[in-house]
DNA sequence: TATCATAATGGACACAATGTCTGGAATGCT
DNA sequence: AGCATTCCAGACATTGTGTCCATTATGATA
């Protein structure tokens, strides 16, 4: 799988691919040691080998960076879910399976999509969910043969923090009764396929 | 709905009470103005009309502020649970409704908790899950009658963007088509009341 | 290969924010 | 009223940011 890192114009220096190519390299390798929010611009060119003033003719800050390599990876799983759709016809979910072989081999960099976005703020608040889900989930021993009690725990708490999240992003209609009453349903019975 | 922000000892200089109630208003205030990452100790000091230097008699630093914060909210949605949980008697995910209706009073903290990070990658990524679910659950008419169906796409979306930053996060000792297969069932089936 | 345009570099700089520490003023406690 | 505690402004060293510049190095091109 190869990532194509360019992007505007048709031919790149290769003093610039390769100096790109190398803080890239050196952002996503940083975040497993450190993670995202405590690595400094001169801790990823350290790692690159670059010098710093180096760094911002390529990018404006940290931030920039991390979208440019992200936005590269993207494109890729973007086609290879074209691919697979073509191949498996009509399956639930379609864009479950590639995303997660892209990310088995990408490991590190869905790390740096995933993990917390600096704003360490939401994490807290997901931790939270996910031990009240894990107390209420172990406690009353809720839990299908050959799955995971964590996996079931990340499914659970992701879902509700993203319909809350929508619920009062938006004008709210629902009442809260209203709101938690289909987030039960759709814990405890799926879409129903 | 008050919110106590006592803790250790049992009676509390009123100076010290006064103080930091003011830092933990002054940092809700200021979130959904700047995001939390892009708020100052300074910021919030001025904004609460506390003394920088008082401020650091107090927290650690920003993070602290905002664990103390969370941390007297989610007491407070915390006993409102237990309450619920006599009432209602033994029910599926308790603390949903609570929660609920903690943001519904508390809207705007909960929009900054959960509001998209501003960050534009990981928010893209995030919105083409979500169309990825719109496509197919409108195409497959899929759907509970009187289920919206953006929140069940919402749901279903935020559970695997949830399950997929697990898996990565982990040693992954399932295989991507192991996750995917755990994934599917959850989503169609729920954890099974 | 020689030339030239472009990129990389280290160092200097102004700036912003952090976290620590003071002595004195203010204020709640009893 | 007296006392202990808290508040405060300001000074300080430290770290990271983002800009700029003169110089060197290196692809691109013919």
């Amino acid at each position: 799988m190869k990532i194509e890192r360019a992007g505007e114009r048709n031919t790149i220096d290769r003093r610039v691919a390769r100096t790109r190519g190398l803080l890239q390299d050196a952002l996503i390798a940083l975040i497993p040691e450190q993670g995202y929010a405590a690595i400094t611009v001169d801790d990823i060119c350290q790692r690159a080998n670059v010098g710093r003033s180096t760094f911002y003719t390529h990018y404006g800050d940290k931030d920039a960076l991390r979208s440019a390599t992200i936005e590269a990876h993207l494109r890729s799983i973007g086609r290879r879910r074209e691919a697979a759709s073509q191949e498996t016809g009509s399956r639930l979910f379609e864009f479950s399976l590639p995303m997660f072989e892209h990310a088995h081999v990408f490991r590190p960099l869905h790390h740096a999509l995933l993990a917390s976005s600096g704003d360490t703020i939401h994490d807290e608040l997901r931790e939270r969910i996910r031990r009240a889900v894990r107390e209420e989930l172990v406690e009353k021993r809720i839990g299908d043969r050959g799955m995971p009690a964590e996996f079931a725990i990340q499914f659970i708490a992701g879902a509700f923090l993203a319909v809350l999240a929508w619920w009062v992003a938006t004008d709210m209609n629902l009442s809260p009764a209203q709101a938690d009453e289909l987030f039960q349903r759709m814990a405890g019975k799926g879409v129903g396929a």
